[in-house]
DNA sequence: CTTGAAACAAAAGAGAA
DNA sequence: TTCTCTTTTGTTTCAAG
């Protein structure tokens, strides 16, 4: 873990916002010249506290989708088969993001597809490659109510 | 919606992986000269199909946390109630997001807190709030499985 | 942290395929 | 239209103090 005074953790804060915001423009916003911000944001970034930049593609307006949330079961609970399912669901392009649980389900899975005839396909074809999934249960999303950009990093540091 | 050809959606691509790349290489990687690719890059923006650029922050190495995922009913399924419950979850930082859903339970919160305590605090003061929050169900992430940036823009293209 | 300078990128226009 | 080329302005990067 890193040392991060307010300005440090300002530039991240507002780099989770506006992450293509000039590095001129941003030391303006935490009130520094442009070269001890780049040197902080240098520092910030080979301490791998950034993780990439990203594009926000707003889906809705591109094509017709839909998400899924899926809670798995496995069928063992052998460290070989949650390393097979963990595999397995890397390979699923339509898997977004995976989360393994503690409690009553192994896994998470969020899955966009076209529609759900594209999702069951695609459950169908995860069931038939014998990937350890047993139980699971499909919860479909009907509308996006809150999509953060932003962790709340004050919260979290206590600040 | 808009009409992409493969150019485009190169762009929406390398965007989603690279948010900060310059225009020259965006240029270069799509095969074009910077300026017409720097007008494609404007109209996918004014259409509205980047709806943003954000940095990722590694918040592992950031400071202790939990993601906890939970699966909430409400007392009441009256278009007022959803509506009241939907606004006071745009007010906790800690949620990060929020999914109507279809089916057995009303929403799915994806929250963010520094430890388990501070989440079962979280969730205290949303049910004194009365919020309409009724069950709900737990579920504390372990691990981090899967967390593609990257949609799968092909697959819902069909191309 | 400041200054300052060289290298580079962004933005916009003129005009050719 | 869609692209190439050029110019101006602004940004990035990095010394040196």
């Amino acid at each position: 873990m890193h040392k991060l005074d307010k300005i440090d953790l300002k530039i991240l804060k507002i780099l989770q916002l506006e992450g293509r915001i000039t590095k001129a423009a941003l030391a303006e916003r935490v009130g520094l010249s442009p070269s001890p911000c780049w040197d902080r944001l240098k520092k910030l970034e080979k301490a791998g506290l950034i993780g990439g930049y990203h594009a926000n593609i707003n889906l809705k307006k591109l094509a017709s989708n839909v998400t899924v949330f899926v809670s798995a079961e496995l069928a063992d609970h052998t460290a070989a088969s949650f390393r097979a399912f963990e595999n397995a669901v890397q390979k699923y392009d339509e898997i977004i993001a995976c989360w393994a649980l503690g409690g009553g389900f192994d896994y998470l899975l969020q899955i966009v597809t076209v529609d759900i005839n594209a999702y069951q396909k695609l459950i169908d074809e995860m069931l038939d490659a014998r990937i350890g999934l047993s139980r699971y249960y499909t919860y479909i999303v009907t509308k996006p109510v809150k999509a953060n950009q932003t962790l709340p990093l004050e919260l979290l540091l206590g600040k």
